[in-house]
DNA sequence: GATGTTAGTTAGTGGTTACTAACTTCGGCA
DNA sequence: TGCCGAAGTTAGTAACCACTAACTAACATC
């Protein structure tokens, strides 16, 4: 299983909600993202068969090692992204929304670049 | 019909193509993009139906307004954007890789940010 | 004139990513 | 006990974006 941007974003999900609120279900992250409930299960699905996560009898999501590994990555280029464009002066909301897209399709050397520049 | 990246895409190509070659044939766009024949083809189908460009009977490419007005848009984003990430020390070929994907997907807000910060 | 190359087309396929409709399962409460 | 609502699942659909296979059309070259 190769991992694109939407195993990577949902990836991300997982670990931020977990920061803010605790625990995770697939509901939660159908919440935040805005997704509808099949969407997420079956992603839920995919990313536990291929090892990515760990989903609890009570439908409690953990990230396993190789899906933390990503989910922090993520979240890394999500916050320094975000953060080097509020510094130029973009809208937080705007920033935060843009970084969600660019996180996924930088390389590692360009966002290296952005984050020594900060 | 919507615009989405690969539209955008192809019409840069056609835009970047007249610049450097004059004449723009299918044929052309395929060897820049690395893409199938059938894949240009039908692209190439589509924009013309949806009025963003005329192709003549040798084949040859022209953007019509609606369709260089993306381009342009583009293109812009493009070198400004590979430009930019230049500056901060990334590799050219790196800076225009990661140009070419996030001209697509960034905001105008964040886009005029990083213009103006070079 | 036959042959081969180049450009372009059509038809069918496959992966990604999300959707709706309809179902099960389970816990709480009248 | 029986019903309701919340969470999750399965099946089927749709749009996007590229692919290969196989075709036509036009032209060059021998």
């Amino acid at each position: 299983m190769k991992i694109h941007a939407s195993a990577e974003n949902y990836l991300e999900t997982i670990y931020m909600l977990r920061k803010s609120k605790g625990m995770v279900r697939s509901i939660d992250i159908a919440n935040e993202l805005e997704f509808s409930k099949p969407s997420i299960s079956v992603a839920m699905k995919n990313l536990r068969e291929n090892g990515y996560i760990e989903v609890d009898k009570d439908g409690h999501i953990t990230l396993l090692e190789k899906g933390l590994e990503i989910a922090e990555r993520m979240y890394e280029r999500h916050t320094v992204i975000s953060q080097f464009l509020i510094k130029l002066g973009v809208e937080e909301s705007v920033a935060t929304e843009d970084a969600c897209k660019i996180e996924h399709v930088i390389s590692d050397e360009s966002f290296e670049a952005i984050k020594n520049s900060i």
